[in-house]
Order: structure tokens, then sequence, then C-alpha cells
DNA sequence: CAGCCTCGAGTTCT
DNA sequence: CTCGAGGCTG
């Protein structure tokens, strides 16, 4: 259709550039707002590069504001937004030997070897981590991790760190990933300036180098003395193919790397612990673990992720820092589904560099289990460096084990604790105030309709001055109502009111999966809610499923199917949805698959072993081609997939006319 | 039916 | 981050 760049006039260019960068712009809201986009990465892509190609062919069109270097607009104050060509994910934590021993077994099991496998062993640097573009060498910007997605723009402050190359020796594009942190010297040297300036002091190194990466003034942080350790690169046509090639390439490129070693077993990965902790005290940066990563990037490939955590990759974490406090206090709060939990109110105490005052209980059980009252002496830790957890009590007060209350400490109902349920629930879920305020702060959340500005606390008091009684009240809360009240409250004016309509009036255009899981049905969230949305397309379709239907899906038992088959047939629920409906405008799109796969839109079940994937590994496939994968056999089902020594399920399958697959069949297809 | 895995729900502090 | 619970696998 297009031109190509070199036929381009310049007004031709220019006209094109805009369309490019309004259409960029608008893909970027898409995806980072709604998590939605309406083009395939592929095609985002091709968009990038076109508008790169004329920007280098026009370098006089060429502004700050190209989404080539930035994206999503820039909010006063704050530094502006990059999105990840990759998203940058977390890693999943392991404690002790066993669960590194489990890692290296469940990599076994999804790829389906008992083969010796390789891992590269690196210093887990307590900093933040960040990613840099080069492009023919040179720095082209810098973003931090952000929420994994989008990161915030941090190039003229990374820019300004001495340790990271301005230049490197590499044509085309590539991304180098890894951690800016701050020596422990330059931290006590500066917290000390701190002082003596009678400046607020940085709690631990990670927090000072977060601070002062994210500084809007970047002399601020040239002077800081940050370090910078790489573990990652993005590129094409590298001809690397391990984790340990990638480190002596950034190595060669110019940057640091941080305790790198192979690891052929899993005593090799104890040892590499072992020396790492006893290495700790003399290194000049903090580290807070060490990062298994499987070696080799193919593998790595292969095995996707799990949640948010890619499964090829690990960090083991040092056991953390403790500390002893007493409890004042213990008391109950009502979750949205009416889940009683207790929480310890503790004398505040350092731990970590953060002050604690509270720790959840979880229930009843755990209190009764560790026998814990007020009063007692007991000793925490902050788990992950995070979150407050009570380890046991060193020193009994002699008061009586805290009771379990008998009544909702918010309604005053009748508390009730389901037979075989750990948990302690109020019933009341549609009066209970605390429940109704949980739901309406949940409904607003991310994961829901996403409206900033509205948080536990902003709902909570809107809903004691009566502006807002149900969830949906929020859309029927008329611009003035938004506006004039509230640019008259405290906290509130004209700006951040003007801000929370524009959210809302955001929010209404919703996809059926954040549609589903805004309705707060019991056990169904993110990811049920995906597949309920890809299996049924619509509202009405899915509350009319039968239990049968429900059941049938992978992932979903009987009981489940029970709850969301009953959660339909609820008067108020159904009124609720008939409402929610016409507030909103939802839309289902279609993941972006290939239509002329032999395996899309079937209903796909596996049975027996598979001798070359792993179970887990073929339902992603099936997935990817756009089948729907289901557990057991039934009058839907299109295609059984049969591996070795397979069960009941062929039997079955056979007498329905189902059409039969092999695995060797089944890859064939994976390999269209 | 036991043991593993995945998902949901609730939570802490800066 | 953690824990409980439901669902699936063997």
């Amino acid at each position: 259709m297009a031109k190509s760049v070199a036929e381009l006039t310049f007004e031709e260019a220019k006209a094109e550039l805009a369309f490019l960068k309004k259409e960029l712009k608008r893909n970027d809201e898409l995806y980072y707002n709604k998590a939605e986009p309406e083009i395939s990465d592929w095609e985002y892509d091709q968009l990038r590069r076109r508008l790169n190609e004329i920007e280098d062919k026009f370098p006089k069109l060429k502004d700050g504001n190209s989404p080539s270097q930035k994206v999503g607009a820039p909010v006063s104050g704050v530094l502006s937004k990059i999105m990840h060509k990759k998203p940058m994910l977390s890693l999943e934590n392991a404690f002790s030997a066993g669960d590194l021993g489990n890692f290296i077994e469940r990599i076994q099991s999804f790829l389906n070897t008992s083969e010796n496998l390789e891992f590269c062993a690196e210093h887990k640097i307590d900093g933040l981590s960040a990613s840099i573009l080069y492009k023919n060498g040179q720095l082209l910007y810098a973003a931090t991790r952000g929420d994994g997605y989008v990161g915030e723009d941090v190039t003229n402050n990374v820019k300004a760190i001495s340790t990271i190359p301005q230049n490197i020796n590499f044509l085309g594009e590539i991304e180098i990933r890894g951690e800016v942190y701050m020596p422990i010297q330059s931290f006590k040297e500066l917290n000390k300036q701190r002082e003596e300036a009678g400046e607020k002091l940085f709690a631990n190194p990670r927090n000072a180098a977060a601070g002062s990466l994210r500084q809007l003034d970047a002399e601020v942080t040239k002077s800081r003395n940050l370090g910078f350790f790489a573990y990652y690169i993005n590129g094409t046509d590298l001809n690397i193919n391990t984790q340990i090639e990638v480190m002596n390439f950034v190595k060669k490129l110019g940057f640091a790397t941080s305790g790198c070693r192979l690891c052929h077993s899993l005593d090799d990965m104890e040892k590499y612990c072992q020396d790492t902790l006893l290495e700790r005290p003399n290194l000049p940066y903090e580290i807070d673990g060490a990062v298994f990563k499987l070696n080799a990037l193919e593998l790595q490939e292969r095995l996707g992720f799990v949640g948010r955590n890619p499964r090829h990759s690990i960090a083991f974490k040092f056991p953390a820092e403790e500390a002893e406090t007493k409890i004042l206090d213990i008391l109950t709060g009502v979750g949205r589904t009416g889940k009683i939990i207790p929480v310890a109110i503790l004398e505040p105490v350092n731990l970590n560099g953060a002050v604690v005052s509270r720790a959840t209980l979880h229930n009843f059980s755990e209190i009764e289990r560790k026998q814990i009252a007020v009063g007692d002496t007991v000793r925490i830790l902050r788990s992950g460096d995070v979150i407050p957890k009570i380890i046991s009590v060193t020193q009994k007060s002699g008061n009586a084990t805290f009771a379990m209350p008998k009544i909702c400490p918010s309604c005053g109902a009748d508390l009730v604790q389901y037979p075989g349920l750990i948990d302690l629930y109020c019933p009341n879920h549609y009066g209970c105030s605390a429940q109704v305020v949980r739901y309406i702060s949940y409904f607003v959340s991310k994961n829901c309709l996403d409206i900033p500005g509205l948080g536990e606390k902003q709902v909570a008091e809107f809903f004691d001055e009566g502006r807002i009684k149900t969830a949906l009240d929020i859309f029927k809360l008329p611009k003035k109502e938004v506006e004039s009240p509230l640019a008259t409250k405290p906290g509130w004016g004209t700006v951040s009111a003007k801000k929370l309509y524009d959210a809302i009036e955001n929010s209404r255009k919703v996809s059926l999966a954040r549609f589903i899981v805004s309705l707060g049905i019991p056990g169904v969230g993110e990811v049920i809610a995906q597949l309920l949305a890809s299996r049924f397309k619509n509202i009405e379709s899915l509350q009319q499923a039968e239990k049968a239907d429900l059941v049938e899906l992978d992932g979903l038992g009987e009981l489940m199917a029970e709850d969301i088959y009953t959660f339909f047939r609820n008067e108020i629920n159904i009124k609720f949805i008939e409402e929610f409906k016409n507030l909103v405008t939802v839309s289902y799109n279609e993941k972006i698959v290939d239509e002329n796969s032999a395996l899309y839109g079937k209903t796909v079940v596996f049975t027996g072993t598979l001798s070359r994937l792993s179970r887990n590994e073929a339902k992603q496939i099936a997935i990817s081609k756009g089948a729907n994968v289901s557990s057991a056999i039934s009058g839907k089902t299109d295609i059984v997939v049969v591996g070795e020594t397979p069960g009941s399920k062929l039997n079955k399958a056979t007498k329905l006319g189902i059409k039969i697959m092999s695995e060797d069949e089944f890859l064939r297809i994976k390999a269209i």
C-alpha cells in the first residue's frame, strides 16, 4: 500500500509521520491503559519501524515528542512513560535448596526431559532494573521497569551515570537490561551529607538508587555516583545462544556484570549460594540473593511464562532480617467477599529500612496455631523484604489467646464458618457496608474498570457522604455533581474533580473479560474471566450457561461452576448486570490468531502422556492457535490429542466419533 | 485420593 | 508476598 520511504516527498513524509504518530499514540493508550491492543505486536512494530525509517530519511521532521522515543502523555511534574518492547517481568523466589530442586524438576517436566540442565548464576543486586536502548551505537533512551509493561523515561538520568557507556560498538538496535544500584560507600557518604544538611535520610541503598534515578533534574543523578550491572540483551541476528554468552557479550560492549558462574547441578547452585553469602560482606554493593537462569536461550523461549514470572529463571533470596516487637492490639477487618481478616497492630519497629506497625494474621486458625494474644512479644520479618509477617511468639503476656469474633465488626451480623473451610465469613453480602465499600473499590480498581483517582479511601468517603450507594452509582454521578461539590471538598479541587470525571467516562468502554471480573463472582478473577469471555463471547450466553457448559471448561470444576451458575440466577445480580450493561459498552475482541489453523475455534482435549511436550506446553500451544482446551470429553469436543497410554477418554472419544489426533499431527499443526 | 499447581483475595510501606 | 481452596494428574 505505502510507497517506499525513498520515494516520499517531504510533504508526504510529514503527513504520514503525523498519521503514524497519532496511530502509535492511540495504540499505546489501548495497550497500556486498557491492556487490549487493536493490532498485533507485529503490526505495531511495523508502524514503529516505518516511523523510524521516515525519521531517518527526514531528520528535520524529528522532534522530541516522537513516539519512536516516548509513548504516552507526559504528566506535569512526573517522568513520561516508555513502553517496553518486551515486558520486564519479575522472578519467582526460592528460599531453600528444596525450592531450587523443585524449580529444576519443574523445568525438566515442562520440557519433558531428564537431561542435566545448565544454569547461569548471577548476584541478585538490590537496586532497580532499567532498560536501555542503543541505536547504531548511541544511547537512545532508557526506562525503569515500572509495572513491567510501561516504565518511566529516565533517559537523561541514565546518560548522567558515568558507569553506563553513552556509545557502544554495535550497529543496529539493541536493548540492554540490568540493575542500577548505589555502591554502599556512596550510600554512606550521601546519607552523611544529608544528615549534615538536615535532610531526610535514605533507608537503604536501593531506595537511594531509586530516588536518585527518578530525578527530574539529571544533575542530581550525576552527583549520586550510581553503578550498573547488565544481564540481558534484546536484539536481532546476535547469534548468541546462552546466557553466559550474553554476559560475555555485554562485557565486551563495556558494561559491568556481577558474580556470573555456570552451574551444572543443584549442588553447584547450592555451592554458589554459599560462596556468595560468604562473599557478601566484602562486596561494595548490596545483594539480597542469587539469580539462576536456564543457560540455553532457546529453552528459555520454550518455557514461556506463568503469571508474571518467566519459568526459566528463579531468584534465591537470602534469609530476611528479623526483629522483635510487641502486639498492641488485634483488629478484625471485612473483605469484599465477607472474609474476616485479623490484623495485629504492632509497636512500630524498624525492619529493612521501613517502620512496620501492622501485620496480617490471615485467619483465626493461624492465631490458634501460634497461640497469639494481645500483649505478647513476637518475632517478625518482612517476607520478600516487603510484607510483614509474624514468625512466632517469643514471650507470652499471659493474656488469653485472641478469640474468634461471633459477629461482624462492621454490620453486626452473625458470622459463619462454612464446613471444611478455615475462613470466617460475614454472610450479609449486600447489606454489610464494609463489604459494599470493599466491592465498590474493587469495581473501580485496576483489574476492573480502572478508574484512577478512586482509591479505597475516596470510595469510603463517597459512601459515607451518601454520594454512592452501589458500584453503579459511580456512573450516575453527573458531571456537575462530581465537579462542584468535590471542588470544595478538602483534598479536592476543580482539577482532580475533572480528572475523575474524565476517568469515569473513559471507563465506559470495557472489554468482556473486565466486565466479568468487575461482577465480583466468587473465585472469578482475571484468568477465569478471560476463559469465560473467550468461551461465551458475550454476557448473555454466559448468563444462560448451564452448569454442564461451565464444568466442561479446563480450569472450572463442580464447585466453581455451581458458584457461577447460582450467581447468574440471583435476582439482585440479574438486575445489577442489566443496569451495568446499559451504562457501559462491552466489547469482545477475538485474539489475533491464525484463523486457518486446524485448531482454530476447536474444543480440544488431551489424553495420555505426550512424549515430546508436557501437557502444559501443549495446552498453551493449542490456546495460541485459537483452540479452547477442556479437560473432559463431551458432545462439544472437536479434537482429542492422544499421547502414550491414553486413559478412558480415548474410548469415549471413539464412541462419540470425535476426531482423534496423534501427538505428531498436533506438532505438525504447531509448526504451521 | 493425595499431592501438585494455579488462581483469587487480602495485605504493607514508600 | 502469602495463604487457602479448587481443580487436575497420576
